[in-house]
DNA sequence: ATTTGACTATCTAACGTTAGATAGATGGCT
DNA sequence: AGCCATCTATCTAACGTTAGATAGTCAAAT
């Protein structure tokens, strides 16, 4: 992956991340990474898989982040709340994948299934770990729900609060 | 207010629950009610100020239908989580504040203060309902958390797993 | 007679996308 | 070593479409 593609996913992650799938375009993301709109094209060459691939790199990251802490001798929910937290206080801004699944009724089939992926893949890791699946739902949920909140009050103490009941 | 200011903001309404702020048009609505585009200018001079009218009209009802559960005796987070449930179940889509909070960054000031307000009041209703703050918090991020859960996995049963562990 | 609420028609700006050109690198052939 | 074909990554320019918004008209209701 050369630095111009990366770049160009840095850019539409944190664009979406901020206003949704609709909420940016291709000179958007070309001005931030100091290109022409028509080389984002060459790269993606449709919005969608640009924003698939934004979704899947995401995920992986954050499973891999997971998988790090929990290898590390963590708790699993412990990782998973420390993954988010660390993804709201780094850039201050709402999970991408929930930011995608809060409009995922307009989603395009290509990515909604990389939203869905980040989902399931919470609840299969988190039953992996121990957890029954009512858990493992209500965990992650919770965990998406207090993002959420601490994002639009603007305070991020409000994470700590929203998630902290989920340790057993 | 006329039934055709009114059936601007139901599809406004549908329409932001589906795809964002972003994600639909002047157009979008006057087809919707059937209209013309600038008849829906007429009532809304700016995107921002429909926006913003659909959230205060979503919390005003919604806090409204929380507090008639209340006043006929049920339980406080019983009558939220019941009203959230109505609100997925009858429209299959996200909760309009939860919706626009997921992209609160680049929100319209004018818009933010309502869905802030959403959230405010869902706190401090559930604190005069006997709940100490956090617990509060937890409640409300928990709803939103399991709603969000349940749209992407389109399993509503979702939302009953994800908010299952609120009543005490 | 004025106000209301809709219309037609239009504007400028931006959208996603594509075409065509170009400069530089790569890699076999002779 | 030198040449030619191909590939990569970018550019400028433009496509048709849609965006939010506005001015002016007109009929019905008050």
């Amino acid at each position: 992956m050369t630095d111009t593609v990366s770049a160009i996913l840095d850019a539409a992650e944190e664009r979406i991340r901020g206003a949704g799938y609709h909420g940016f375009s291709f000179r958007d993301i070309a001005s931030d990474v100091g290109v022409k709109a028509s080389s984002v094209h060459y790269h993606f060459p449709a919005k969608e898989k640009l924003a698939a691939a934004v979704a899947r790199r995401y995920t992986d990251r954050f499973v891999e982040a997971v998988d790090a802490e929990v290898a590390q001798g963590a708790d699993v929910v412990e990782a998973w709340r420390h993954v988010f937290r660390t993804a709201l206080q780094r850039d201050g801004r709402m999970c991408l994948c929930g930011a995608l699944a809060a409009t995922s009724h307009e989603l395009a089939e290509e990515i909604r299934v990389e939203v869905k992926r980040f989902f399931e893949l919470g609840i299969e890791k988190l039953q992996e770990g121990g957890l029954d699946r009512a858990s493992a739902v209500r965990v992650l949920s919770a965990l998406e729900g207090a993002m959420l909140t601490a994002n639009i009050l603007d305070d991020q103490s409000i994470f700590e609060t929203g998630s902290s009941a989920l340790v057993a």
